[in-house]
Parts: C-alpha cells; structure tokens; sequence
RNA sequence: GCCCCGUUGGUGUAGUGGCCUAACACGCCUGCCUUUCACGCAGGAGAUCACCGGUUCAAAUCCGGUACGGGGUACCA
C-alpha cells in the first residue's frame, strides 16, 4: 500500500436512536483512523425520505460526542448532495451501465407473488433493460411518473472482492438483479450514494457492518462503471443478543444514549464495545483509550458475530467508577441524584441539592465500591437524608436472641452514643465492641440490628461510618424507632 | 428456498501445525478478609476446541462435507 492519508467514515442514517452496534462500529473506524492518524469522517445518509427522522441527527451526533468519537470532517448530509448523484446516475445511463426503468411498484409486486408462488427466488426480473427509455423521456415525466434508475449487473461471472477481515469473498453476478440506485423521488439508494461519497471524500477504508457484505459486490460493479478505485473493505461483525438474535430493544437498553441515562461511562462503554469482535491480543481489558488506539489493528477483528453481555459491561463499568477521582464521582452523583425524590433523585421539600452537595464528600467514600453504575447513587444514599425507613419487626431479631437483650443493646447503644463527645468511625467501633461484649451478646448480633435501625437494610457500607455520616441526633432517632418497633 | 459469512467452557476472547494434560476476563461456587454488602485476595466447577472424514510423524490450528448460528435476498440503510 502506499502511504497515502487514511480516511476512513462513519455514515448512520438519521432514522432513530444510534444503536449500541453502530456505536461500535463509529468506535472501530475511529480507532482506526486515530491508530494509522487518518481523517475519521462523519457523513448522514439520508436519503430515505420516509425513515427520515429529524431528531435523530441530533441524537446521533450527542452520542458521539458523549464517546468522544470526534470527527475530522462533515458532518455531511447526502441529502445536500443529491444533485452529485443525479449526475452521476446519468452518466451511468450515457455509458451504457444504467437504464430507466418505468416498472411501477403494483408490477413489482405482481412479479414477487407469482415468483413466490413458483417457488423462485423473489427478484426483479431486468425487464427494463430492453425497454430503452430516453433522457428526454425521463426529463419530462420523472415528477409524474414512478421512474428509477437501474444499474445494469452482467449476466455472468463472479465479482470476488477482498475483505480485510475475511479474504476473498465471492459472489456470482446471476445471483444480482439488476438494483435501483436512483429512487423515483430523484434520491439515490444507499448503493450509488456512499460510493459517489466515499469516492469523492477520498475514503481509504470502508468500515462497516456485517450486513453490507452481500451487497458489496453492486458497490465494487459502481466502481467498476466509473473507473474509479476501490477502496478496502472491512466488514466487521455484527453484535448479537443473548439468544444470539440481533441486538434490540428486548435485550435491555440498546442506543448509546441509554446507558448513558442509566448512569454507565462512556469510557467503559467504550472500552467494552472495542472488546466485541476485536482484542489486542495480551489479555488486556481495562484499558485506556490511547493504550486501546495503540494496540488497536483491523486484522485482530474477528469474522463472527459477538453476543453482548450486559453483565460484565457491569463489571467494567464498576471497574472503572472504582478508579474515578472521588471529586469527579462526586460531581457525576450530584448531577445523577439532582431531581426530584419521585423521579428516582434524592431532592425534596426536605431535603435540598446543597444538603446533598455539602455531605457528598463523606458519601462518596461509603458508596463507590458498591456502586456498579452512577445511577445507583440514589438508592445507596437514600438512608442518609430521609428518616422513613421501613423496618419489619422480624429483621430487627436475629435468631436465637432474646427480643429483650436486643431492646436493652439498642437502648445502652443510645446512651453510647448520646454520651460520645469523639464520634468517629474507629473509637466508635472500639466502645459498641465493648458495649457487646458487657451485653452479653456477639459483635454481630449487637451490629446487625443497629444496621437495620439505622438504614433499613440488611447491607450498608461499614456500620460506623454510616452512623457517623447519619449523624449523631439521627442515629439516636432511628434506634428510638427501631425499639418501638420491636416492642409493638 | 437461494447466496454469503462464521463455529474454542454460559458470555467475551487468547491460541495461526508440535510448548494445549487449551490460557485470560465476566458470570457461577468455595474459602479468607470483615459487623453486613461491596471491594480485595486464594481456590474451584465448567470445553471430548460443533460434528464427520481427509492431509500430516503430529491438527483447536490446513482441506472437504454435514449440522448449527448469523447476515443478505426492498424505489431501507
């Protein structure tokens, strides 16, 4: 290969939400070019007018921005570009490699039927070819007539093509129809619009979904048609579910910015999504973006498809919450639990944003390493600001103790902690050990009730340093209620 | 149906002809740490490398077939 700059695109069309696979397919290009420093793209392929959904660019653009997936170049809409294509489409017609075909879709699907009803493949049959319509026919009637534009496929032999992951791939031409590549609307299908485009924007590698392999043998004929030359193909594999059905919304989230709302970070989603279908080969997996960028080359791409696994996307995800700067982790929980109480945050008449940010230094330490992503904060920080614990009598009592030597541990407990000028984890830890011991009772069996009291649950960071960052008054109050309870 | 691509523990991967009695990570289990959970640490279970045949002194690794999975088969991308 010559050392010519690497251009390389990421070209999703703007019809929903970026898909989890796209991202990863953003994410390898990306890699790609920063790795070989090349020019890494952005192109929309709109030109489906019925698809088109206009906040979807949007969409699609904070996704990248979120990942930190940077472009180069664009973005550039196709929909801005449609006379480029027209113009080539003609020429593809002046050359003999294209025709107009006036066949309407009732016919289309007349020919579908009765092919389907005989058993044969559903494909068009060329009948256009030998219907020779004009330019000037088409001038005249292209707003009132359903006219498209076909590429004309040879009847025979094979178009291989090299793929970068997988070799020579080959395909017979009698398997090809002959395709639309200019809609009745004047747009161009996906087919001749991204080869007049990565054409004209010099793209060196076409990178891109599994999905594209079958038709990439039209691509390579467009090429062909116009003399132009080929670019390298890398088809990389697509990201399945687990029931090994393609990713979708039955699976859990799905678009980029989902997980972004559920509080994962972009860098482990990045980092997990680099480590579908590509490894570096070293056991590596935590890794930094430019140690990925470093290690990254398209020929430890695998040729299948990987199932995506929620589950250990948790994993690293809670790997990397765990090596944040705690006054970055602190910012990100702030932000997640800034809404109101209802809607999943922590704020409330009671309890303000500032309260929240004025404690979150202390917080933040008891929460991160149980914390698989940001959006857990609530939950694991409920206790500390609100009062209303639902406590059942049954989880105040530990087995084989007698209610009445818990009522009177929780009752010294109080007196503990009421008369305790140094409330700090450590000496507090030291005075209930020895509180228990006096009691007659295990560490654990004085502790776990005082855990129940004071969060209403069964698990919690470390018990003094809860109390502690509870507070003192509060503490007491919790205890007061928990032996109430047990006495009701 | 037809065409294309693929197939290493439940999942992601390592392995590119002898070092493979198959490695790492997630998950699962056990133990340690500890007042609980989590983290961390130490172990463990789990794969006849889809199957069958061939090439070779030697195959997870090369070849062929079968099965299975995925993709494509639009005036969608």
């Amino acid at each position: 290969m010559t050392n010519k700059e690497v251009r390389v695109r990421f070209a999703p069309s703007p019809t929903g939400n970026l898909h989890i696979g796209g991202v990863r397919t953003a994410i390898f290009n990306w890699l790609f070019a920063k790795a070989n420093s090349g020019k890494f793209i952005l192109r929309i392929e709109d030109t489906d007018q019925n698809r088109y959904d206009e906040n979807s660019e949007k969409s699609i653009l904070s996704s990248l921005e979120w990942l930190s997936l940077d472009w180069d170049e664009g973005p550039f809409r196709q929909s801005e570009r449609k006379d480029l294509y027209g113009n080539i489409a003609k020429k593809l017609v002046d050359s003999g490699w294209a025709y107009y075909d006036d066949t309407t879709s009732e016919e289309l699907e007349e020919l579908r039927q009765l092919q389907i009803r005989e058993k044969r493949p559903p494909r068009y049959d060329n009948r256009g070819r030998y219907k020779e319509i004009s330019h000037e026919y088409y001038e005249k009637n292209k707003d009132s007539k359903q006219i498209v534009v076909r590429f004309k496929v040879p009847d025979g032999g094979n178009k291989p093509f090299n793929d970068e992951i997988r070799g020579k791939v080959e395909f017979n031409l009698k398997e090809i129809d002959d395709f639309v590549i200019l809609k009745s609307d004047g747009m161009p299908t996906y087919h001749l619009a991204h080869v007049v485009d990565d054409h004209e924007m010099k793209i060196t590698h076409v990178i891109r979904g599994e999905e594209w392999i079958s038709s990439t043998p039209r691509h390579v004929l467009i090429h062909d048609a116009m003399g132009w030359d080929y670019p390298k193909y890398v088809h990389v594999p697509l990201i399945l579910g687990k029931d090994k059905s393609k990713l979708s919304k039955r699976h859990g989230a799905e678009s980029a910015l989902e997980y972004k709302d559920k509080g994962y970070l972009p860098e482990a989603i990045f980092n997990f999504l680099a480590l579908l279908g590509w490894s570096p080969g070293d056991n590596s997996e935590i890794m930094t973006i430019d140690e990925i960028i470093e290690k990254f080359s398209v020929d430890r791409i695998l040729g299948h498809p990987a199932v995506f696994d929620p589950e250990k996307l948790e994993w690293m995800n809670a790997s990397y919450i765990r090596n944040l700067e705690d006054n970055t982790l602190s910012k990100m929980i702030i932000k997640e639990v800034d809404r109101p109480k209802e809607k999943g945050g922590l704020v409330s008449e009671k309890v303000s944003i500032e309260d929240i940010t004025n404690r979150i230094s202390i917080l933040t330490p008891l929460i991160r390493e149980r914390l698989r992503n940001v959006s857990e904060s609530s939950f694991l920080l409920e206790y500390f600001f609100y009062d209303d614990l639902e406590i059942k009598k049954e989880t105040l009592l530990p087995k084989k103790v007698e209610p009445k030597s818990i009522i009177d541990g929780l009752t010294k407990s109080i007196t503990l902690i009421d008369e305790e000028k140094k409330f700090e984890p450590e000496n507090l830890e030291e005075k209930f050990r020895e509180l228990a011991k006096n009691s007659g009772l295990k560490a654990g069996q004085l502790f776990f009730p005082i855990r129940i009291a004071l969060t209403g649950r069964k698990e919690s960071p470390p018990l003094f340093d809860t109390m502690c960052a509870i507070g003192k008054e509060k503490s007491i109050n919790r205890l007061y209620s928990a032996i109430s309870i047990i006495k009701s």
